[in-house]
DNA sequence: CCTATATTCAACACATCAGTTGATCAAGGG
DNA sequence: CCCTTGATCAACTGATGTGTTGAATATAGG
């Protein structure tokens, strides 16, 4: 499934920061709040917020709602995405690498 | 192989602008220099030159010496590096929604 | 109802980024 | 040796991002 440039835009750059990448690991291995994701970082709960509404924006994660918890949830479809993305040029480029050294090795003939 | 937490970030993070992405694209299909490039782009080649240095920092490219050009080669294992880094944590996400799909129809019996 | 907890909003400071223009460096070709 | 071409450096501007503090909102629970 496609995925628009803007898109594309918000979740490599989501990705691009530190913080938001141990978030992402953290909510592999289970839904998290803020609270909960923000205990591993010395920032404030605010500045916690905003990076998970940069990676909501991205769509890499959703949102529930228990009680007065916003649970994050870690949304796979949306990184595989983003890995097609980048498979079809690093497997266009191997392909081209391959049919290079076939050229070289029959020149050598 | 592991990459840094550095390397990710730029990495990532010079996927997330359009242009880039772009000349990423181009460069599979083959090298290019500077100039050829900058020539789908309404910017300056001061712009796209900087741009390639974003992406030859974050190791996505590589720059050979071909007399007063500069041509630019992808590198496809940093590709690689990055659609592993994504798929550790989605593989491992979608095990344990398997694992819940499990348990929600073994308590329905 | 009142209070504590979870989260978000608003306004601000500071740094980084993408673009520009103008000057500079490096290599080739007449 | 000059001149052109390819590429980069330097300085500046405007926009965006990440963090802060302080106030506001919403839900749970006594």
């Amino acid at each position: 499934m496609p995925v628009d440039d803007d898109q594309l835009d918000r979740a490599f750059t989501a990705l691009g920061d530190p913080v938001r990448r141990a978030m992402i690991a953290q909510l592999s291995r289970g839904p998290a709040t803020v609270n909960e994701l923000a205990e591993p970082f010395p920032i404030t709960k605010q500045a916690v917020s905003r990076h998970i509404q940069v990676l909501e924006a991205a769509g890499l994660i959703t949102r529930t709602r228990d009680g007065q918890r916003r649970p994050c949830h870690l949304v796979p479809a949306a990184l595989e995405a983003l890995t097609s993305w980048i498979d079809e040029y690093r497997l266009e480029t191997e392909r081209r690498f391959r049919r290079m050294e076939e050229v070289l090795r029959t020149v050598k003939e």
